[in-house]
RNA sequence: GCGCCCGUAGCUCAGCUGGAUAGAGCGUCGGCCUUCGAAGCCGAAUGUCGUAAGUUCGAAUCUUACCGGGCGCGCCA
C-alpha cells in the first residue's frame, strides 16, 4: 500500500468512529462514509508538511458543521496514530500532516523489493489493446514531424503497459489507390530519365530508391502494381548503405519505437475482408445508394451532419471503407480495446470512426482516437512547407544524427527527440526549429534527468569502490539513521510514481511521466549538491586515519545507500516508460568543454 | 456558418477529475568547485492566468458569451 493510501486510510477511520461517536450529528455515520472525493495530497509548500487532506472541507454540507470544527476532531482523535506522528489545521480547513519516518522507509523496503516492478501493475492482465499509430504514408521517410506521431504513441503504448494492459502496436500500411499509383509513376519516371509526373514525388529520396532499385531489383519493373509493392517494400527495410533512405522500420527503430504487426491495406482488399465489412452494415441497415453510389448512415451515438461514400459511383471503393473493414479486422482479432493515434487534422473523422466501429456490432466506448496537434518546422524564424512529394522534409534521422553527433553519444538524439515531444501535451501545437536544434539539444532537460541518474550510479560505484556493501534489505532499526527531511521529502516524491503511471494510463498522458521525472531529478540535484559537507560515503580526508572506521557512521552510510539505490530504481522506470536511456556515466560533450575554457 | 483544439512570466510550456502565497526550463542579474560528477547548486527580478459575467466557502481549473490563433466540414487519400 501506497504512502498516500495507508494516510488516507488512517483518516478515513478516524473519522468513521468520530461519526459513530456521534460527533458529527445524526447524518455523520452515512456521510462520513459516503464521502469519497476528499484527498490526500503533497502540498506545494514543505513548511505545510509532508502531506495534506482537504476531508474537513469536502464534508461541510453534508455533515453541516464548519470545516474548522470537523478538522479540530480529526486532529484530535489522530493523536498517537501509527502513520501519522502530527496534524495542524492551516489556512481555511486543510489538515497537514506530517508522518512518521517509519512510514518513508517502509515505502523504500518495498521499491527494493519490488525493484523494476514498483509503480507497474503486478502482471499484464488489463485490457488487451490495438493501438494503432505512426501509419505514416509509406511513399515517404518518417519526418521529424510523424515522429511526433510514433514517440507518442510509443510512449501511450508504454504507460498502458506499465498500467497492466496487454498492448498490440500496430501500423497501417496505406499501399493502395493513388499515391501508390503515383509513387510507382515517379519511380518509372526516374529510372527511365523521365521528368516525374504532375502530382509525382520528387527530392532526393525518391531517386535514390529509383536507381538502387533500376539496379537491384529490376523484375519490379514487369507491371505498375509489382513496382509499387516492391518500391513499398523498399520505403520499409530502406536501401542498404544509405543514409536518405534509411527505412521506416528502422527510422523508427532509432526512435526507440517498434511496431508488432504490419497491416497492409491492399490485402484488406485483396482478401475480401473489405466486402465483409460492408455486407455487415448491410445486414444492419447502415448502407444506402443514392446516385449510384454507396453511403454509411451513421445511427451511432456521434450525430453526424451527413452520410458517408464507402463505394463510389465507378464501383471503386473510398479510403473510409477500408478503415471500416480494418475496424472490424482488428476486432476479429479479440481486442477489448481499439486506439488510434492520429494528427488533430482527423478530428472531423473520429465521429464516423465511431459511429461505424458501433455499427459492427462493438460497444463504441471501446474505440478511442487519440489526437495529437501538429509540428511545424520552423527555419530562420519562418515556417517551412515540407511536403513528401516536394522532397523538402527533415526527417528524424537527420535531426537524431545531428544531436548524437553533438552530444558525442549514440542514442541522444532519440532521447532528446522523445523528451522534446514529450514535454508537453499531445493538443498543443510544437515548434521545431531546425536551425537551433542542435544547439537547443544541449539544453534539454533530459540530460539533466540522465545526469542525475548518472551520478546515483557513481555514488554505488565509488561505494563499491571502498569496499562497501549497498543493501538492499535493511531492518527497520538499521533504517532509523535515514532521517534528514530532504532524504524523507524525496522518498515521498518516489512513492508518488504507482498513482502517477495509473493516472497517466488512464488520462493517455504521457508528459506526466517527463514533468515527474524532471522534479524527480531536481530534487535529487538540489539534495546531492547541498550535502556536499555531509557526504554519504568517507572522503579522502576523512580515511586518512587509519581507524576512520571505527568512528565513521556506517549505519547511516548503508541506509544512505539503500535509499540512493530506491531512487535509482524509480529513475530507471520513470526513464524506461518514456522510452529514454538510463546512462551509468555520461562524459561532457566536446563543445561543453571547448566553451568552458574561453 | 457549424464543430474541434489552443490562449498562463521576455521565450517555450506545466498546472485544468475546483483548494493555501499560480510553477518549471530557457533567457537576464548576483553568488558557489582542494573532498561522493559544476551537463550541477543557491539567491534575485518578471504575471490584467485572452476578456466579461455566472456557479461555489473557494475558480487558471466548471458553465455561458465574446475576442484572438490553428484545424476540420469532398463520390480526396
Amino acid at each position: 500500500m501506497s504512502i498516500g493510501d495507508k494516510v488516507r486510510r488512517a483518516i478515513a477511520r478516524r473519522l468513521a468512529s468520530l461519526a459513530d461517536d456521534g460527533v458529527f450529528g445524526e447524518a455523520g455515520p452515512s456521510a462520513v462514509r459516503a464521502a469519497t472525493s476528499w484527498t490526500v495530497e503533497r502540498p506545494k509548500r514543505a513548511e505545510h508538511g509532508d502531506l495534506a487532506t482537504n476531508v474537513a472541507m469536502t464534508l461541510t454540507k453534508a455533515v453541516g458543521k464548519p470545516p474548522r470544527v470537523i478538522a479540530e476532531a480529526l486532529v484530535k482523535a489522530l493523536e498517537g496514530d501509527a502513520v501519522i506522528a502530527s496534524a495542524e489545521i492551516a489556512g481555511p480547513g486543510f489538515v497537514n500532516l506530517r508522518l512518521h519516518p517509519s512510514v518513508f522507509h517502509e515505502e523504500l523496503a518495498e521499491i527494493l523489493l519490488k525493484g523494476r516492478g514498483y509503480g507497474r501493475a503486478p502482471s499484464a492482465t488489463g485490457e488487451r489493446i490495438n493501438l494503432e499509430f505512426v501509419s505514416a504514408n509509406p511513399v515517404g521517410p518518417i519526418t521529424v514531424a510523424a515522429a511526433r506521431n510514433a514517440i507518442f504513441g510509443d510512449t501511450v503504448g508504454r504507460v498502458l503497459e506499465a498500467a497492466g494492459a496487454r498492448v498490440t502496436r500496430e501500423y497501417y500500411i496505406n499501399d493502395f489507390g493513388n499515391q501508390v499509383r503515383l509513387f510507382a509513376a515517379s519511380i518509372r519516371a526516374i529510372s527511365d530519365g523521365q521528368p516525374v509526373p504532375e502530382e509525382g514525388y520528387k527530392g532526393a529520396y525518391i531517386e535514390e530508391l529509383a536507381t538502387f532499385m533500376k539496379a537491384n531489383d529490376p523484375k519490379a519493373f514487369e507491371s505498375e502494381e509489382t513496382l509499387s509493392r516492391a518500391g513499398i517494400g523498399w520505403m520499409l527495410s530502406g536501401v542498404p548503405g544509405s543514409k536518405t533512405m534509411v527505412g521506416i522500420q528502422r527510422s523508427l527503430s532509432l526512435l526507440g519505437v517498434d511496431h508488432d504487426v504490419w497491416t497492409n491495406e491492399e490485402a484488406l482488399h485483396r482478401s475480401g475482408k473489405v466486402g465483409m465489412a460492408l455486407a455487415k452494415l448491410e445486414r444492419g441497415g447502415y448502407l444506402e445508394k443514392k446516385d449510384g453510389a454507396l453511403f454509411f448512415v451513421g445511427k451511432g451515438t456521434e450525430s453526424e451532419d451527413k452520410d458517408r461514400v464507402v463505394q463510389k459511383s465507378d464501383g471503386n471503393y473510398a479510403y473510409f471503407a477500408s478503415d471500416i473493414a480494418y475496424l472490424a479486422d482488428k476486432m476479429n482479432r479479440g481486442y477489448d480495446r481499439v486506439m488510434i493515434v492520429l494528427a488533430i487534422d482527423h478530428h472531423g473523422y473520429v465521429p464516423r470512426f465511431k459511429n461505424a466501429f458501433e455499427a459492427l456490432g462493438y460497444p463504441p466506448e471501446k474505440f478511442e482516437v487519440l489526437l495529437y496537434n501538429f509540428v511545424y518546422i520552423v527555419r530562420n524564424g519562418e515556417v517551412v512547407k515540407m511536403g513528401k512529394r516536394a522532397g523538402n522534409f527533415v526527417t528524424s534521422d537527420d535531426v537524431i544524427e545531428e544531436i548524437d553527433e553533438a552530444t558525442g553519444r549514440v542514442g541522444a538524439g532519440k532521447d532528446a527527440l522523445r523528451f522534446f515531444y514529450l514535454s508537453r501535451t499531445a493538443n498543443v501545437k510544437v515548434d521545431f526549429d531546425i536551425e537551433l536544434a542542435k544547439k537547443a539539444s544541449l539544453d534539454n532537460p533530459v540530460f539533466y534527468v540522465q545526469y542525475g541518474h548518472a551520478r546515483l550510479c557513481s555514488i554505488l560505484k565509488k561505494a563499491a569502490e571502498l569496499g562497501i556493501e549497498s543493501p538492499t534489505d535493511l531492518s527497520p532499526s538499521e533504517w532509523t539513521s535515514l532521517a534528514s527531511p530532504d532524504e524523507l521529502a524525496i522518498t515521498m516524491r518516489l512513492s508518488e510514481l504507482p498513482a502517477l503511471i495509473a493516472g497517466a494510463a488512464e488520462m493517455r498522458e504521457p508528459h506526466r511521466v517527463a514533468f515527474y521525472v524532471q522534479e524527480l531529478a531536481k530534487d535529487f540535484q538540489s539534495y546531492f549538491t547541498r550535502f556536499k559537507a555531509d557526504p554519504i560515503l568517507p572522503r579522502d580526508s576523512d580515511r586518512k586515519d587509519p581507524e576512520w572506521n571505527k568512528t565513521w557512521d556506517m549505519n547511516k552510510t548503508r541506509a544512505r545507500l539503500a535509499w540512493v539505490q530506491a531512487t535509482r530504481v524509480v529513475y530507471r522506470t520513470a526513464l524506461e516508460l518514456l522510452g529514454v536511456d538510463a546512462p551509468e556515466r555520461m562524459d561532457k560533450p566536446a563543445d561543453a568543454e571547448s566553451d568552458e575554457s574561453e
